[in-house]
DNA sequence: GTGCGGATGTGACAACCGTCACCCGGGGGT
DNA sequence: ACCCCCGGGTGACGGTTGTCACATCCGCAC
């Protein structure tokens, strides 16, 4: 039998999914939970087999919550199931030791077969997507990265180096730099490559 | 019987789903489809009781799923089931005659009742967002939709002028607008104000 | 200590953006 | 015929952005 525990903040599919693994007669879906830091709660109460969590949650991210696991040397699998195809999150992931990585696009029958190998020690990657994810590395440092975060919600350069302790010069040669690494014509053009690399 | 047609793009959102619905007696999930145009054939092959729907699929969304069917005056209810609480969305869904819009956040219990309801002719509406829908309304037109909307993806006025015929300074005046009415600063926020209110 | 490299600033320039006041032409009302 | 509104355009203004060359400072290797 293997103990299970979800995490995933849209009750509707967190309700889907576990209806759909308790189908399987060797799977047990333990608890689920709605937020990071209820997972990481429940992950040291309940120590599942497998963590099958989302990404993006309020509060801790899925890949923090696996970094966490990993740094207590916790006996959990981690199996993370996102709708963000973004080669950047699976090399975080992977640099988190999790066991798999599936996407929400793969089919459903696919969950419980890559729970069983994760739980027999194995990994279980979506294919098409570890292609990718050694193609191309984030060419951003970290500054490029907080200023390109911020333009794109708005801010103006001078409104930035308030915020980062910068001048606002200072800004705008990091932005230029980003925009030139990526090869975008403005920053808003940058914002939205980078954001979809999963790189921001 | 309630016979049920599910359309929903993620394989493993679908999947679950559909388990989730099959666990209960009174309800029957003919079929599922992956994007839009494949669950227009579905409903007219198969003439299911109620529709399920996600909004953001490829090719045809959810929304226009609605309006079709209700323009082929179908005897075929819907229910939009969305990550999406935006207010311009549950709008143009209600004047899409559909029979309920549930938050993929709301329980998955709800869901099964939701689906009895609106199967007895009733309506299923998440409630607090049916508060918000009223509240306030778009005040864009359509020129500067779209020019938002252009201006969102990182094209330039002269840019968004060519594409759409009109003078680089016309789009500013535009844009200008929009700005104005949304009580943003820059065409940035501007375009993720709009975005997040379901306006574009 | 010298030298190098990274991080941060400065100043200048051209292009672009946001705003405003105003112009034009074509429909509708009346 | 008259007026007025509406979609679209113009030109000018000041501010912002994107780019580049160069300056400064600090830490670290040698």
């Amino acid at each position: 039998m293997i103990r299970v525990l979800l995490a995933e903040d849209q009750a509707m599919v967190r309700g889907a999914l576990s209806a759909l693994l308790n189908l399987e007669s060797d799977i047990e879906v333990l608890a689920s939970a709605a937020d990071g830091e209820a997972a990481w709660r429940e992950v040291q109460r309940l120590k599942p087999d497998v963590l099958v969590t989302d990404i993006e949650m309020p509060g801790l991210t899925g890949l923090e919550l696996a970094q966490r696991i990993r740094r207590h040397e916790l006996p959990v699998k981690v199996i993370i199931v996102t709708t963000f195809a973004r080669p950047g999150f699976l090399r975080r992931a992977l640099d988190a030791g999790v066991g798999g990585y599936l996407l929400k696009d793969a089919p459903a029958e696919g969950l419980a077969d890559a729970l069983r190998t994760v739980h027999r020690g194995g990994r279980a990657i979506d294919p098409q997507l570890a292609l990718e994810a050694w193609s191309d590395a984030d060419p951003l440092n970290d500054r490029e990265r907080q200023v390109l975060r911020l333009a794109g919600e708005g801010h103006s350069a001078s409104d930035i180096g308030s915020q980062l302790n910068l001048s606002h010069g200072t800004v705008r040669n990091y932005l230029s730099e980003a925009i030139g690494k990526l090869g975008a014509a403005n920053r808003i053009e940058a914002y939205r490559l980078a954001r979809q690399k999963g790189w921001l």
